[in-house]
DNA sequence: GCGGTCCGTGTTACCGCTAACAAAACAAAA
DNA sequence: TTTTGTTTTGTTAGCGGTAACACGGACCGC
C-alpha cells in the first residue's frame, strides 16, 4: 500500500477510477465532461468505475485547471423575500454544480449614480458575469454600467429583454390570460384588477393578459374596474378599497402578485366579506405569502428556482463561448408557469349556498 | 515579455505579486494569511504590493492546494422564506471568503425515518460538515443521523444546544423580558401571549421570559392570559381568537412570532379593533411579514444573517481543528437581538384619544 | 504498398496556491 | 568569537484536474 499523501482528504480521485478501470486519468476527464471520441466499451467501464467507486471530481482542481470562471455575481435588490430565497437555492445549485462561487450583493438604492456605484464596485471585484434577477433586471444605470465595464449580464423576468442579451422569463401575458380564464369559468363578469408596478414591463404584460381573456368571453375591458398598484401590501390595500368600495363592486379580484392579493383579503374580511363566497381574490408569483394567509391563494407559481438556475446555466456557457472565442449566440429562454387554485376563489355569490352544502357534505 | 501561458485567466497570480514585493511567493502566503513571523517591513511592502496590483487570491487554488472543506452543507426545512434567504445570505458570504461551496438539501418530512434517510443520502454525498438552522436544528433524528455518521454539525437556534457541539443562538428569554417591559412601560397590565410549538426550547424561553417580566411589574404572571400557538398563520388565527373571546381580553398580545401576530392583526381587525389604539399586537423575528402587514409590526429582530456567517465560521473552524488534530474547543456563541418598534403596539385604551389627535396633527 | 487522415488514448506540463522542509539571517548565550 | 537558539525567508513537491500535443492503429485512395 502506497502511504496516504501528507494532505489527501481521503475521498477518491480520477487517478483512483483511472486505475480501477484500467485506462489513464485523462481517458476518465474525457467521459466525465461530454467527451467525445471515446470508444462506447471504455466508456461504459469508466462510467462503471466511477460508480463503484462513488467518484465525483473535486469542483476546486477542475475550475483551476480549466480556467474557468469561478465567481459569478447576483446583484438583488428587496424583492419579497420568499422570492429571494427561492431564486438563492436555485442559483447556488446551478453554480455550485460549475464549480463556480456565487458573489452576492444588494443595492436596495433606487438612485441612479447610486446603482452605477454599487454595480461598478460590484463589477471591478472578480466576478466574471452577473446575474440580474427583477426588479433589477428593469434597472438601466446597471445595465449600462455593466456594459460599459465589459462584463457579461443575464436578466431574468426582464420585460423587454435586451436585442443581444441573455434573458430568462415566463409568458406573463399568458399566465394572466389562464387565471383570468379561471375566474370566468367560474362564472365571474365583473372582476376587478389590480396593476403592479408601471416600472415594470411584466406589469402590463399581466394587464394585457387580462382584458384579452375579458374579451374573448365577450366582457368589456374597457369597463372593467382596474386600479394601479405598486406590487406592495400597502398600494393593495389601497386599490383594493378603492375596488370594493365602487357603487357595483367586483366579485372578484385579480391582484398582479400575492403580496396585495394577501391585502385584498385583509381589506375584504375588515369590510365583513366571507372569500371566495362574497369575494374570490387570486395574486400571481406564489411565494409563501400565498400559503401564509387563510384562505390561501390561488396564484401563478413562477418557477423561480428553476428560472435561476437556467439564469446561471446561460451565463456560464456564454462566458465559455466568449472565452474560446466562438460566436456567441443571443438567448433567451422562455420557462412554464402554472396555475396554482387554492382556496380564495370560487364562484361567485355562494355565500349563501356554500352553507348547506357544506352541512350537507 | 513572457508570452502569456496557453490558459492563464490575465487576473495577476501571487507570483506577481512575490515579484512586486521583492520577495518569494510563500512570504506573500503567509502575510495573506494570519502569516505569523513575517517583519513588519516585509509585511507592509507585501500588502503594499496586494494594494497595488488589486490583488486577492483564487479560492479554487487555495482549498486545492491547502486540502480544506470544499462543500459545506445546508439541511434546511420549511422556516419562513424571509428567515430562509437572510440564512442563505449569510451562509453564502461566509462560505465563499473561506472558498467553499455551500450544497443545499431541504427536508420538508416530519417522519423520523424519512429525515434520517434525507440525512444519510446528504452526508454521504460529499460535503464535510453541516449546518442546521431551525427548526431542523432540534430534530433528534437528524442529528443522532450526522452522529453516526461521523460528520460536524453546528446547530442554529437550537434550545438545548448538545454538550460538545457547536451552537449559535440569540437570548430568546432575554429578548421576550425587554419586549414585555415594553408593552408594560406603555401602561398594559393584561397582555395576552401566543406560545410557539411546544417542541421548539425558544418557545419555552420566550414563555418564561414574558411570565418573568410580568412578575417584575408586579402582575400576576399565573393569571395571565396564555395560549398555545404553533409558529403558524393558522394556529395565531385560532389562539387571537380565543384571547379576544375572554371575558376581559387583553389589550395587548405578545405572539411568540410573526406569522402568529400578523394573523392577529387579521382577527382583531375583523374584529373591528384598531391597532394599536385598542390593542397592540408584538411579534418575534423581524421578518418581511412584519413589514408587508399593516399596521407594521413591533417585533424581536435576530440577527439571521450574522447567525449564519457565525455558524459556517464554526464549522469550518471546527474542521480544520479536527483535521489538525488539536483538541476540539467546544463552542457556543450567543449573538445580540433587537427590539424593533413600529407602528403596532402603543398605550392601551388610546383609540379614542388618538383619533382627536390625529385630525389635530 | 505507401503516405495521409481520423480516431482513441496516453504523456507532459501546467493551473495558483500552500505544507513541509531547508536555509539563511539575526540574536542571545557561552 | 563560537555556539546555540529563534526568526524570517526561500525551495520543493505536490493538491486533483485538464489543455495541448504525441502516438499508434484503422481506414482510405491512389
Amino acid at each position: 500500500m502506497a502511504k496516504p499523501s501528507r494532505r489527501s482528504r481521503g475521498s477518491n480521485t480520477i487517478e483512483d477510477v483511472a486505475r480501477a478501470a484500467g485506462v489513464s486519468a485523462m481517458t476518465v476527464s474525457r467521459v466525465i465532461n461530454g467527451g467525445k471520441n471515446v470508444r462506447e466499451s471504455t466508456r461504459t467501464a469508466v462510467l462503471e468505475a466511477v460508480r463503484t467507486l462513488n467518484y465525483s471530481p473535486n469542483t476546486a482542481a477542475r475550475s483551476l485547471a480549466a480556467g474557468e470562471a469561478t465567481h459569478i455575481g447576483l446583484l438583488y435588490a428587496n424583492p419579497s423575500a420568499a422570492y429571494l430565497s427561492q431564486f438563492l437555492i436555485g442559483a447556488l445549485q446551478a453554480a455550485r454544480r460549475a464549480g463556480a462561487h456565487l458573489v452576492l450583493e444588494s443595492c436596495e438604492s433606487e438612485d441612479a449614480d447610486e446603482q452605477a456605484e454599487v454595480t461598478r464596485r460590484f463589477a471591478t471585484s472578480d466576478v466574471e458575469g452577473v446575474v440580474l434577477p427583477p426588479p433589477l433586471s428593469e434597472s438601466e444605470p446597471i445595465m449600462a454600467e455593466l456594459a460599459a465595464i465589459g462584463i457579461p449580464v443575464v436578466t431574468v423576468a426582464r420585460g423587454v429583454p435586451q436585442e443581444d442579451g441573455l434573458n430568462v422569463q415566463i409568458d406573463d401575458y399568458e399566465a394572466a390570460v389562464e387565471m383570468t380564464r379561471h375566474l370566468l369559468e367560474l362564472g365571474h363578469r365583473n372582476i376587478g384588477f389590480i396593476k403592479g408596478h408601471p416600472n415594470h414591463v411584466a406589469s402590463h404584460d399581466r394587464a394585457r393578459g387580462f382584458a384579452d381573456a375579458l374579451r374573448e368571453y365577450g366582457v368589456d375591458a374597457d369597463r372593467a374596474p382596474v386600479e394601479q398598484g405598486y406590487f406592495t401590501y400597502r398600494s393593495g390595500l389601497a386599490a383594493s378599497e378603492r375596488l370594493l368600495s365602487l357603487p357595483t363592486p367586483p366579485t372578484a379580484i385579480f391582484a398582479s402578485n400575492d403580496d396585495m392579493a394577501a391585502a385584498t383579503v385583509s381589506v375584504a374580511h375588515r369590510r365583513g366579506l366571507v372569500v371566495p363566497g362574497d369575494l374570490s381574490v387570486v395574486g400571481f408569483d406564489d411565494t409563501a405569502l400565498a400559503t401564509s394567509v387563510w384562505p390561501e391563494l390561488t396564484t401563478v407559481k413562477q418557477p423561480i428556482s428553476a428560472m435561476a438556475e437556467t439564469a446561471v446555466e446561460l451565463l456560464l456557457a456564454d462566458l465559455r463561448v466568449r472565452r474560446a472565442g466562438s460566436p456567441r449566440r443571443l438567448i433567451k429562454r422562455t420557462l412554464e408557469h402554472a396555475l396554482i387554485i387554492r382556496e380564495s376563489s370560487g364562484p361567485p355569490f355562494a355565500a349563501k349556498r356554500s352553507r348547506p352544502q357544506k352541512a350537507a357534505g
